[in-house]
DNA sequence: GTCTATATATGGATAGAC
DNA sequence: GTCTATCCATATATAGAC
C-alpha cells in the first residue's frame, strides 16, 4: 500500500472511501470498520481524522451543499424569474453530474436527512430553491414538476440504465428534461436579446 | 393497551409499525427494539411473528411488488405500445398514491435493494417495466424521461411540499407529468377532453 | 498518523417460563 | 402470544503506546 504523505491526504482518503460505501450501503449500513478496512487501516486511525461518524457524514456532504448555497445566492441575484430558474437549474444539473454518486446519498439517505438536511438553514435553502424553480405561486402541475426535478435529478444520475452516458450527454438531456418539467424555455443564445415569456 | 385478538392482527401491527419506522429512519436505521417499543411489546414478541429482520423487510415490501408484477403482466398483454405504456404508467401511479410512504423506501433504501430488489426476478421485472414505458429502442431523451418516471414518482409521493395533495389530485398530476416525460398522449377518456402537449 | 487494547452500548437472535 | 433472561457479534468511541 502506497503511503500518502501529503498533508490532508489521509483525510481525503477517508472521505472518498466513505462516499463510495455510503452510496452502496447507505450511511447506516456503513460502519467505521468498513471504512477502515477499505483504506487498510484501523478504526482508531479513522477516528484520528474524524471524532464521530456524524462528522464524516457532514464532511462528505459539505462541499456539495456549499456549492448549492453559492448557486442559490447567484440565482437570487438575477432579476427575471426565467433567469433565476435557469441559473439554479443549470447549477443543480452541473452539481449532480459532477457528483453522480454523492447526489443520491444526499437526497434520499435518512441519516443524511437527520444529520444535515434537518438543520434550519438547510430547510431554508431548500425552500429558496423551490421558489427559484417554481416562482412564488406555482400551479399544481408546476409544483409537482418542481418537486420531481429537485428530487428526481439526483436519482437519475445514479441509475444504472444511464451508466453509459458521459457527463456532457447526461448534462444536456437532464437540462432538457428538467426544463420541460418546470415549463422553462431554453435560454437565448449569448449576444442575443432575451425573449419575453 | 387494547389486546388484538383477531388472527394475524399482531403480525399486521408489526408490519404497519415497521413501515412507518422504515420510512422515517430507513431499514438499517430501524432496530427490532424500536419496532417492539413502538408497539409496546418486547423484541421476543416480534420474533415470534418474524424470525429475522430480513423477513420483516420482505413482508413489508411483498404486497407492493406483487401488485407491480400483476400490473406488468397486464400491461404486456396489450397490443399497442401506447396501450402498454399507459397501463403500466397508470398502474404505477395508482400503486404509488396508494402507498405513499412505502414507495420511497422500496425505491431508494439500500437495505431493500440488497434484500429484495437484488433478486434476479426483481431485476427482470424492472427491465420489463422499462421496456413497457420506453419501448424497445428509446432515444436518449425518452430513456432519461423513463428513468426519471420510474425513480422520481416514488420520491414525489413522499415530498412534504405535496403533503396537502389528496390522493385524487396527486394521481391526476402525477399521471400528467409522467406522461409528458415519456411523451405519451393521454388516452381517449370517456368524459374528459384530451389535452394537447 | 497509526497502532493495540479496551470500554460501553446496542444490534440481531434464541431459550424457556408463563 | 408475550414475557424475562441471555448469548454473541458488532457498533461507536476512547486511552495510551509507538
Amino acid at each position: 500500500m502506497v503511503q500518502q504523505s501529503q498533508p490532508g491526504a489521509a483525510r481525503e482518503r477517508v472521505l472518498a472511501v466513505a462516499l463510495d460505501l455510503f452510496a452502496r450501503h447507505g450511511v447506516n449500513g456503513t460502519s467505521l470498520q468498513m471504512i477502515a478496512d477499505e483504506i487498510g487501516v484501523t478504526k482508531a486511525a479513522v477516528y484520528h481524522q474524524f471524532h464521530t461518524k456524524d462528522e464524516i457524514v457532514r464532511a462528505v456532504a459539505a462541499p456539495a451543499f456549499e456549492r448549492l448555497y453559492r448557486i442559490t445566492e447567484e440565482a437570487e441575484r438575477k432579476r427575471r424569474r426565467s433567469e433565476r430558474a435557469e441559473t439554479i437549474l443549470a447549477g443543480i444539473v452541473d452539481l449532480v453530474v459532477d457528483n453522480r454518486r454523492l447526489s443520491a446519498v444526499l437526497q434520499t439517505d435518512p441519516a443524511v436527512t437527520h444529520i444535515v438536511r434537518a438543520r434550519p438553514e438547510m430547510q431554508d435553502l431548500e425552500r429558496r430553491i423551490t421558489t427559484l424553480l417554481a416562482g412564488p405561486d406555482p400551479d399544481d402541475d408546476l409544483l409537482l414538476g418542481t418537486v420531481m426535478v429537485s428530487g428526481g435529478l439526483m436519482n437519475v444520475a445514479t441509475d444504472p440504465r444511464l451508466a453509459g452516458f458521459d457527463d456532457e450527454r447526461l448534462r444536456r438531456h437532464l437540462l432538457s428534461v428538467a426544463r420541460r418539467l418546470i415549463r422553462l424555455r431554453p435560454p437565448p443564445a449569448p449576444k442575443e436579446e432575451p425573449q419575453v415569456t
